[in-house]
RNA sequence: GGUGGGAUGGGUGAGUGGCUGAAACCAACAGUUUGCUAAACUGUCGUACGGGUAACUGUACCGCGAGUUCGAAUCUCGCUCCCACCGCCA
């Protein structure tokens, strides 16, 4: 959520921003100011009439005391009316300020001055590339033939037990599963990071926090006998730790590590592009997550970039680095890169992680602050995958395939105890 | 699932109708004292919004929502959450 008083002085670089998504804001923004300036207006009246109240009440009191009934008893039929002035009112500026507050929630982040202008994927700015694509001697097999063939996961298993998009992982593949989400956690920490073990599940007030409500709900799993929602990434319950909370100085970094299993009910496309792993309804992440002071975001985002590409790296994987473009971003963030690995067998690029700023967005929404010199202002957020599975082991199997069976990278395999599955 | 208790500022906790945005203590911060540490003393010490260049000032908030009253942290009603014990259970 935007900060009304950045509406206020900043309407043109907002305006500006917006445009980067395709969104022509000019008209909301009008709404805004103008509510916002109806809003004042009604308010600074509310509080007059409540001062007079006030002084009257006590006023009242004092003469009861001297024993002045009949002075008292005329003074009280004069409040009457402040009361139905301040009745009236009272509705007014509530009304303002619903409004006002709907607006301001139809409002995306403002794009940072990075972004460019775009509609969709094919505007991302490539802005780095590594690794090589493998070539192999035969037929490269896609990751669903591979799991089917070693038996590592059984889709229709999941099929049977649950439903689509939930599937079984077993003998080396859940070994596999789970060599990852420890070399994950272990890199995490390594780099400073906290690891939190996280409710699975979480309250309505925490879905409004990081964004997820209103609007969204139909993209989570509902449990409505206690009104919880099934959390869609870590970053649901580990930022809203953060929730209502003024930091006590200015000097502060907080970084946060958790492995969850995600939930997406994600209604959706069908073929190729939801085959295998690329698209679950339950899959595993392990999510990074930081609070920033604003003149440290930059560079919190860049060693977030940099810890992504080495565990990339460590898993020999060919992987791209995208910059979004104004229209492929979600509506909470600043900035966006999105890391692709190459899927040799499927030959194209999937997505394995989002790291993303949000600025002041999301604390806005939470009232995350930190206190300097007496003022209280609002934190930065940022957050990324590091990673997310099933893709990662999609182009794990693809890219490590040999007519013997499929290697396992080196940093992986004192984890798993095995180097190849054959 | 049953029974009871509770929700006040960073924490403990007082406060049953006006002088209470809220005692006291602790913590924190600043200062005085001090060879250092400690102690002692003094002061500061909630959030949001409005008005004002500012000093400052007005309003709201004692879990949430409604009500009674000239006036509510305090009385009434509804709701939510938390805690304890019992039952069940991994």
């Amino acid at each position: 959520m935007l900060e009304i008083q950045r509406i206020r002085q900043e309407k043109e670089a907002i305006l500006a921003g917006l445009a980067k998504r395709n969104i022509d804001a000019s008209q909301t923004i009008e709404d805004i100011l103008e509510t916002d300036q109806n809003w004042r207006s009604a308010k600074t009246q509310l509080d007059q009439v409540a001062a007079e109240m006030n002084q009257l009440a006590r006023t009242i009191g004092e003469l009861f005391k001297g024993g002045q009934q009949a002075e008292a008893t005329a003074l009280k039929e004069k409040t009457s009316v402040l009361k139905t002035q301040e009745a009236e009112l009272k509705v007014q500026v509530n009304a303002f300020e619903e409004s006002l507050q709907s607006l301001l929630y139809t409002l995306p982040n403002v794009p940072n001055e990075l972004v460019v202008q775009g509609r969709e994927a094919e505007d991302n700015q490539n802005i780095f590339e590594a690794g090589s694509i493998p070539q192999f001697g035969f037929e490269a097999q896609p990751h669903w033939d591979l799991a089917k063939k070693y038996k590592l996961i059984d889709f229709e298993l999941g099929v049977k037990v649950t439903g689509a998009g939930f599937p079984f992982y077993r003998g080396k593949g859940a070994r596999l599963q789970r060599a990852l989400i420890q070399f994950f956690l272990d890199e995490a920490i390594a780099a400073g990071y906290e690891e939190f073990i996280s409710p699975h599940m979480v309250n309505e007030a925490s879905g409004y926090g990081t964004g997820q409500l209103p609007d969204k709900e139909g993209q989570m799993y509902y449990v409505k006998e206690d009104d919880f929602y099934l959390i869609p990434t870590a970053e649901v319950p580990l930022t809203n730790i953060y929730r209502d909370v003024i930091l006590p100085d200015g000097n502060f970094s907080i970084k946060m590590c958790g492995y969850t299993p995600c939930f997406r009910r994600e209604a959706g496309s069908y073929g190729k592009d939801v085959r295998g792993l690329n698209r679950l309804h339950q899959f595993d992440k392990v999510e990074i997550v930081r609070v920033e002071h604003p003149d440290n975001t930059a560079k919190a985002l860049d060693e977030m970039l940099e810890h992504v590409k080495n565990l990339l790296d460590k898993l020999e994987l060919p992987y791209r680095i995208l910059r979004l473009c104004g229209g492929d971003m979600g509506f909470a963030s600043a900035l966006t890169y999105d890391f692709e690995v190459y899927s040799a067998a499927q030959e194209k690029w999937l997505e394995v992680s989002s790291v993303s700023r949000f600025d002041t967005f999301q604390a806005n929404r939470l009232k995350l602050r930190f206190k300097d010199d007496k003022k209280t202002t609002l934190c930065h957020t940022l957050n990324g995958s590091a990673l997310a599975l099933p893709r990662i082991l999609a182009s794990l199997l693809e890219n490590h395939q040999t007519a013997n069976g499929i290697q396992i990278p080196k940093a992986l395999q004192a984890y798993t105890g095995f180097s190849v599955i054959e």
